[in-house]
DNA sequence: CGGTATCCCCCTCGATACTG
DNA sequence: CAGTATCGAGGGGGATACCG
């Protein structure tokens, strides 16, 4: 059953419960950089030095925790190269690619809105 | 131009820059409550208390900060009867309505997915 | 019924330092 | 280059009380 198809349903009370997986996994997208880290790779297979540039802002920590929720949740794969000096991408699993699908038009949309909808 | 084309267009360094227009709307959707409260909406006008009940576990605090913010991009309408006892009724503005269309595909393929993601 | 106001805990997150 | 470890501040957010 789709969410959207809930209230029609007569779902009116506890829509998505709390502590359900999809919840959870809603969380983990909707994190604080899970959203951005997800389109940057949407794209291009990235480094981890380029991903710290390309999501401008985010920190060491946050996006090694980021990453490491995204690769648990099959959505992001990482490859890293035992070289000298080492070298890691990141890119999209099929599923990531699936999720991203549905976030870019999102992303775009606000993205054309942003301006309109600050405007005040 | 749209965020996905970005790279596409050669912008590896720097997309969506830190508080930009664009990182603030999205973080107003993608906060702890607002994706929540906005497929809540996408289907029917609900009252406050209705609100409370199927968005569950969101307290008095958090629904009230949600709308406010929903609200004042212009994706909530509030309707405030002066009745006694009072009833105001939330619903989705057209603007709102156009962020829900690509909401909805989202979370019918989250909650779709859910199951699957976290299985470990 | 539909909210505000207040208190305060905890947990996220940034900064910094360090490492293979 | 690609991380991990640790610390500490801040504010998100829950609980409770109160109000028109």
């Amino acid at each position: 059953m789709k969410v959207s198809d809930l209230s029609a349903h007569g779902f009116t009370a506890g829509i998505l419960p709390s502590n359900c997986p999809t919840r959870t996994v809603l969380d983990h997208v909707t994190s604080k950089w899970g959203v951005l880290v997800l389109v940057a790779l949407s794209q291009d297979t990235l480094r981890w030095g380029e991903l710290r540039r390309v999501v401008e802002g985010v920190s060491e920590k946050m996006l090694a925790q980021t990453l490491r929720v995204l690769e648990s949740d099959g959505f992001v794969h990482r490859d890293a190269q035992p070289t000298i000096p080492p070298r890691v991408d990141y890119s999209l699993t099929q599923r990531g690619r699936d999720l991203a699908e549905r976030l870019l038009p999102l992303m775009d949309w606000i993205a054309d809105n942003a301006d309109d909808i600050l405007a005040r």
